[in-house]
DNA sequence: CTCAGCTACCTTGTATTACAAAGTAGCTAA
DNA sequence: TTAGCTACTTTGTAATACAAGGTAGCTGAG
């Protein structure tokens, strides 16, 4: 597993739960969106997985939506408990990324001092 | 598992290594160090298997020196390979945190739009 | 009507790590 | 000698990213 892998953990129900906050979306769009956001490769085998866990702890709900083209499509909600859900990861990845990225700038190389 | 613990995956490593670039540090005295740094509670039986899987894999090395009460003092220095790592850790962190923060910024409780 | 190609969704096992909590051990002071 | 503190170690649990294979439906061409 690779760096990435690891610093996505936890973090990647935030994102989503974002980008569907904004607008709901289907799964096999939400690949696309999070790479318009910057979050690069997220590919379907992480996708669907995550979906299917926020579903299932109620924070989002799909419905599904006939397609122009090819199958239906599943389209994402967020419900009340997602939304608080959302405000608590906001709140925790505050709490901790601003201390991180503080870390990781003056570590540096600084070996004397 | 806590929201805090799922996002400090993968993170720590780059955390505790940022602390040692700067001044080697013993073990027991890192949690006070990360807690300065704004990472709070971070306590003992996370940051051991750290600093142990850290030195495994040949990051850091670790000293023993004496103290002036209590038991030996086991005092870490980065290693070249993890000088090497945090650099790679701070690139993966940088291309990440940054989408991140932007996601869940806009993302909020805006359902209109 | 059948089939290829594409869209869209789903599942599973693997690999990895945060951390609580229990444990060991040494030093100092009483 | 013992209590209290410092300092380090270990282990099992819980949780998740994701590769990769799979299923299924729709459209267009033949």
């Amino acid at each position: 597993m690779s760096i990435r892998s690891q610093l996505l953990k936890g973090i990647l129900d935030g994102c989503v739960l974002s980008v569907i906050a904004v607008k709901s979306v289907y799964g096999y769009e939400l690949s696309a969106k999070l790479q318009e956001a910057g979050l690069m490769d997220v590919s379907e085998g992480t996708i669907y997985p995550v979906l299917l866990r926020l579903q299932k702890n109620g924070l989002i709900r799909g419905e599904m939506q006939p397609s122009p083209a090819g199958p239906n499509r599943k389209y994402y909600y967020l419900t009340d408990a997602g939304i608080e859900a959302l405000a608590l990861i906001k709140e925790e990845w505050d709490q901790i990324a601003g201390p991180v990225s503080n870390l990781l700038k003056k570590g540096g190389f600084n070996h004397g001092s």
